[in-house]
RNA sequence: GCCGAUGUAGCUCAGGGGUAGAGCACUUCCUUGGUAAGGAAGAGGUCAUGGGUUCAAAUCCCAUCAUUGGCUCCA
């Protein structure tokens, strides 16, 4: 019987029935067939060697493909498990995927410890393993035989797998002398898997829970050409040079102390200057807005947390209570609470809405000490908070604006790679991680659901993921070095209205609630400027620059010049100090380059004579001498953002 | 919080049971030099902290703290 074939540019072709992705691939060439790891068959990627027995479409993955490489990498975490069962026999097999780079495999090792000194046994057996070119051969199972081959074997963690698992979807997979309950797909032979590199090892809980135990998960990657796999450890080794903890080590951003604690960030002159100009940024922006600014105070009596609500959902994630004439006061975690109470603070009616709170309000988190990470995730934050009090049915075009100003600063930052994650509620779960109001969750759901949806902004949906008093939406970006995090938040709340007891009044003279925003586009200090030393590796625009330029005259005769400029410069408010050391002009350029100063300014003989400067570009070089008000334009022009 | 690794001068790191080393940075002196490192001298450390083993501990052991790769978490 013949079947028809399919290809994505939407040619047909013949073949017998029972013939694999690998014999069509063979079919056109030869160097197609040694490059195929697997087939996307009617939507499913399927093994490249498992037969096609009906009339399919039929797409053929390689490395360039993510699926290609998902199960190239899946694949090289059977080879790897196969290594590990060899050289170490007895040990427990938990699961082993491919992952964004790479694969990992959880393994109970029993009372060995795997360690990185094992690594280089392991990679030699896996070449060794590799270089059989062992065929991975799928059957179908019946749980009954499952059950009791991994019974035999005496592996826990499959036998727990299988429990969720019924016949007909039960399969496994072999190669060499390694068998595995694996769904598949999987590349036809091991000898696909040319260099390989044990990455580092990690503690991970089974099935992603605190209350089981701990496994050892080996991380690794794999690749077609040794070539490759050296590409990819420079790229590693790139990435750790743009890191914000090494850069903000070396441009004196911010410092951690000891005595100050984990999580403490402490600002140096150069990291305050950045605090200061995104604050400026920030205040005119939201001015033009119509943002107010407020000012509250850093801590606050426990009853107005238990108003918020927020005590009961986030009591572990704030600093413990200070005792104070018998009452309890918290460090604040949030600055809605104190905005609520100042929006309640007087009468409002429907002519002062929308009302936009704004404050770069410092907050403190008690982050569980493994999740401190460098400025990313801190005990002490300073956040580009506010919060907009406003009518249903000035909602949509609130929120809507809010939207825009996060794409306005995007563009600003130059963020090209976003995703806006809209996250809801899980109705499951209502009453214990979410306010219980399911109406008012489908309502504002829908609403933020509407604006997106209207405003063509590009969004995935994600249920289990909102605040407790609403949906939310979080900005995901990615660093230069591939980084992921959370930068900002937008959020709807319309349950602290309702418990702080907050109203206006409307046109028929009646009390209505307000729906509150919260937002906060600029993240933390301490996030944001994480990312910005990581986003631009330092090299920062000139009107983000903490020193804009420094003036290096040739030799200390030119000292008393160099001093006039350097006044001048700081009269038009340009961040500029004078490199007053007696040490040689290209000694000066370069720790001006290795500090990653955008303008240097060199001045000798000839400038002091004509009242010119000598621009030099950060990363660029000399840009001829002009006159220092020319000078001063240019840097003017550059702060404009 | 959990599993693993790490902690030596301001920074980057070497060393290692017999009371500490390099480079850079810093200070002083010499040099006054035109677009990425001029020379010399000097100063700097209870080797994270606390305990233990030992004639002797920075080194070995234990605990604690901190950093870190992950896990869990992230208002």
């Amino acid at each position: 019987m013949q079947i028809s074939i399919k290809f994505p540019d939407g040619a047909v072709r013949e073949y017998p029935s029972g013939t694999s992705s690998l014999d069509i691939a063979r079919s056109i060439s030869e160097g197609l067939a040694r490059n195929v790891l697997a087939a996307r068959v009617n939507g499913q990627v399927w093994d490249a060697t498992r037969p096609i027995q009906s009339d399919a479409d039929l797409q053929l993955l390689t490395w360039n493909d993510t699926d290609g490489k998902k199960t190239y990498w899946h694949s090289s975490a059977h080879l790897l498990a196969e290594a590990l069962e060899s050289l170490y026999p007895g040990i427990k097999l938990g699961i082993g995927p491919p992952i964004e780079n790479g694969f990992y495999y959880d393994i109970d090792f029993g009372d060995f410890k795997f360690t990185s000194d094992d690594f280089a046994k392991v990679e030699q057996k896996m070449n060794e393993l590799a270089r059989q070119e062992s065929a991975f051969k799928r059957s179908d199972v019946s749980k009954a035989d499952a059950i009791a081959y991994f019974t035999e074997k005496n592996d826990p963690y499959k036998l727990e797998l299988l429990q969720d698992l019924n016949d007909g979807e039960i399969t496994f997979y072999e190669q060499g002398n390694f068998t595995d309950l694996c769904r598949g797909p999987h590349i036809p032979h091991t000898g696909f898997i040319k260099a390989i590199k044990l990455i580092s090892t990690a503690g991970a809980y089974w099935r992603g829970s605190e209350k089981n135990k701990q496994l050892t998960r080996v991380y690794a990657i794999t690749f077609p050409k040794k070539s490759e796999l050296d590409e990819y450890l420079l790229m590693l080794e790139e990435a750790k040079k743009r890191d914000h903890r090494k850069l903000g080590k070396e441009l004196e951003i911010f410092t951690f102390d000891d005595d100050v604690g984990p999580g403490l960030p402490l600002w140096l002159p150069n990291g305050a200057q950045m605090i200061e100009i995104l604050e400026s940024f920030a205040k005119k922006t939201e001015k033009e807005q119509g943002y107010q600014r407020v000012k509250t105070p850093h801590i606050a009596r426990e009853s107005m947390y238990l108003k918020s609500g927020h005590l009961p959902y986030y009591k572990d994630s704030m600093f413990p209570a200070m005792e104070i004439d018998g009452d309890r006061y918290y460090l604040k975690a949030m600055n809605c609470p104190h905005h609520h109470k100042i929006f309640g603070a007087l009468p409002r009616s429907y002519k002062d809405l929308p009302i936009r709170f704004a404050e770069y309000g410092t907050c403190y988190r008690y982050e569980q000490s493994g999740e401190l990470f460098g400025l990313m995730r801190v005990r002490s934050l300073q956040m580009n908070d506010a919060h907009i009090y406003c009518t249903e049915e000035q909602f949509e075009q609130e929120f809507r604006k809010v939207n825009e100003l996060y794409l306005r600063y995007f563009q600003v930052f130059g963020i090209e790679k976003y995703r806006m994650r809209f996250s809801t509620h899980d109705p499951a779960k209502l009453g214990q991680k979410y306010i219980n109001n399911p109406e008012l969750w489908a309502k504002t759901e829908k609403m933020v659901r509407d604006v997106l949806v209207n405003s063509d902004i590009p969004f995935v949906e994600v249920e289990d993921e909102a605040a407790f008093y609403g949906p939310k939406i979080d900005i995901q970006v990615w660093s230069a070095i591939g980084r992921e995090f959370t930068l900002a938040t937008n959020q709807v709340d319309f349950a602290q209205a309702e418990r702080f007891d907050l109203s206006f009044v409307n046109e028929k003279n009646e009390r209505e609630r307000p729906i509150i925003i919260h937002r906060a586009p600029l993240s933390t200090h301490e996030r944001f400027i994480g990312f910005l030393l990581e986003h631009y590796a330092g090299n920062f625009p000139v009107w983000l620059a903490p020193r804009q330029a420094v003036v290096l005259p040739i030799s200390d005769k030119f000292q008393e010049y160099a001093d006039t400029v350097g006044e001048m410069l700081k009269k038009s408010d340009i961040r500029a100090f004078v490199d007053e050391r007696s040490e040689k002009a290209g000694r000066k350029i370069r720790d001006a380059e290795v500090a990653k100063i955008p303008y240097m300014l060199v001045v000798g003989e000839r400038e002091a004579a004509s009242g010119e400067v000598s621009v030099r570009r950060h990363g660029q070089g000399d840009l001829g001498s002009m006159k220092l008000s020319d000078f001063i334009e240019l840097i003017e022009k550059g702060n404009k953002i």
